[in-house]
DNA sequence: GAAACCGTATTATATGAGTAATACAGTTTG
DNA sequence: CAAACTGTATTACTCATATAATACGGTTTC
């Protein structure tokens, strides 16, 4: 069963997008892996005290972009080949990166003072 | 007159808070000093595409942190100190570095590996 | 001084996000 | 089999974002 134990909502953009890249990030550190189990929708919601409705957003969002699978009735599991996998990875940390870069060079800031920055902020 | 040039709006966050957040990395850069003249609320929304009120919203908002000053007839303009300015860099750098890390560590990388993409994605 | 700007304010509307309360059919589990 | 779960769907409501169309008074500028 997938745990989101290192997950809390933040403000700043809508949850169910907060829920699947939480789910992503976790597909690419390999904390989730083919076949496992995702909480059901209501057990989720519970665990963190949001609307049914905001997990089988997410949820459905997720299956719409083929990472998981529902079988109305059962749980939804998550599936996952070696393209997709690729594919993720390649989709979230450019993302991620370029998003950093462009907002240190706006602020006029040097690769090389990013990378310290980074350094001292890692612990 | 500070220039929209480097500026496109994106979809993902509120227009107003994208503003605020680009004039706020161009203070940070230098590129925004004090007692610079802001396009009018008119003019920058048809330069942007967006509606007089958004402008507004942004510029309300930038003046109850204090960054503008609006005189009512004229023009409003930049008002910056030098402590002001620490402020600032310190606010928006720490919040950038520390969300990109807090992303890099739950995708599972490792320091050395987002320094290594960061050089590689700068050009 | 008059026209053309400026900041400010008001009211109305549309959309998306999130909540709330249900309902129904399929699957597990005892 | 029956109870307790699942996924799925529907309708209604609140709130923030963004748009739209004005209006009023102050400042520049010619």
């Amino acid at each position: 069963m997938i745990s989101f134990d290192g997950f809390t909502i933040e403000d700043g953009s809508p949850i169910y997008l907060q829920i699947i890249l939480y789910i992503k990030r976790c597909i690419i550190a390999g904390t989730i892996v083919d076949g496992d189990e995702l909480p059901s929708r209501r057990v989720l919601s519970a665990l963190l005290g949001v609307n049914p409705n905001t997990i089988q957003k997410a949820y459905r969002l997720l299956e719409d972009e083929g990472l998981i699978q529902s079988h109305s009735g059962a749980k939804s599991c998550v599936v996952l080949d070696s393209r997709t996998l690729q594919r993720l990875r390649a989709e979230l940390l450019e993302s991620d990166i370029k998003n950093i870069i462009s907002a240190m060079k706006q602020t006029g800031l040097e690769k090389e003072e990013v990378i310290s920055l980074i350094k001292k902020y890692w612990e």
